[in-house]
DNA sequence: CACATAAGTCAACAGGTGATGACAAATATA
DNA sequence: TATATTTGTCATCACCTGTTGACTTATGTG
């Protein structure tokens, strides 16, 4: 009937890394100004204090979650061939576990917050946009590059907001196609 | 050199306009909860205590300034026949001021809100897919309501956080006719 | 075992938020 | 003009936020 130990023995490396991951599961919930330290601390079953111990402060935190995330590119792949039907596949797999959007959610969550809003739009020209341009190439590759990221963006937060299109798996793997025509034609030659 | 009178006539009608115009302006530029009550009553010219007095909170002052706005059938027109080009034309249209797309921005802000969200998705469905879907009609026009609303979406927060495409009248034209086919491909039956 | 340092805990702070009730001023009504 | 009601102002509350410093506990080293 004692208070059981620690869960884990004290090691400072780990329960950063427990911070930063807990930071990341709720910045991708919400936006960074209503996702609390001591939330933020509660999911990673540490004290609130030390969030702002090791990382500075909640700002540094956000930014280096926005850092140690994987770029869009790792995600959906770099090559040119069959990326439509890849960013389709992705944008409507129904495994919303598999965090691999949740950057994309971070994102989208806290891009109109005062504070996070500028590391945020730094973030996605230099991880999204850029990138993306490069294996895209040919004349006003940045521009169709940020055509894909609002393709990407919009069906993202419409699927958070109204929930997922379909549930009929039919209706849905047609939706995917059309998804990928869409994204097909975003990027295509202007 | 006496303080002057008061700017206008106490007129509680105005002061409720003054108040919901004001907290309009500020949801479509900050999320809902970075917006203040101080805030919204500075720009309103009107005491802090009046918006909880005329509105009773500051959540019901959101529903009322999201009730109040007009809907996406209103602003874009309810005539399938150019519709894509419509919403190319609202989406590129660089007069900012012009308003017509303060309620969009508004939803996208405050979507990820807690207190928010919920309002803003369900005004969402009964003012934006709902209409668009009997527009559109056919098999499914929900779904590609939803679409439309997504492509919407993803283009407004992307010129919202990485800027404007381009400032090349001539590209800008180019860019509004991709984005027209773009548009006509997601309302396209399925 | 004793001790130094790292790791975690606790309480409190200053600042900001939405909201309220008591009061002052202006308007309408008689 | 005298009175009642509306409209606006002010101070303040209770709460929540990020952050900090002093304290306690665990770990590793001689």
């Amino acid at each position: 009937m004692t208070q059981a130990q620690p869960v884990r023995r004290r090691d400072s490396a780990a329960t950063k890394a427990a911070i930063n991951a807990a930071a990341r599961t709720l910045f991708a919930r919400d936006s960074y100004d209503n996702v609390g330290i001591r939330e933020i601390a509660s999911l990673a079953g540490v004290d609130a204090a030390l969030v702002s111990r090791y990382f500075g402060s909640k700002e540094e935190l956000f930014a280096e979650v926005l850092c140690s995330g994987e770029r869009g590119v790792d995600v959906i792949g770099s090559e040119l061939e069959g990326l439509p039907e890849r960013v389709a596949d992705l944008l409507l797999d129904p495994d919303d576990e598999g965090k691999q959007i949740d950057d994309m959610l971070i994102i989208l969550n806290s891009s109109s917050s005062p504070t996070a809003g500028g590391m945020v739009r730094d973030s996605i020209n230099e991880r999204f946009h850029g990138p993306f341009a490069e294996i895209i190439g040919g004349e006003n590759a940045h521009i169709r590059a940020q055509l894909l990221g609002a393709m990407l963006l919009g069906v993202s937060i419409s699927r958070q907001t109204s929930g997922n299109f379909s549930t009929d798996p039919d209706l849905l793997l047609t939706l995917k196609k059309r998804i990928a025509d869409i994204v097909a034609l975003a990027i295509s030659p202007l």
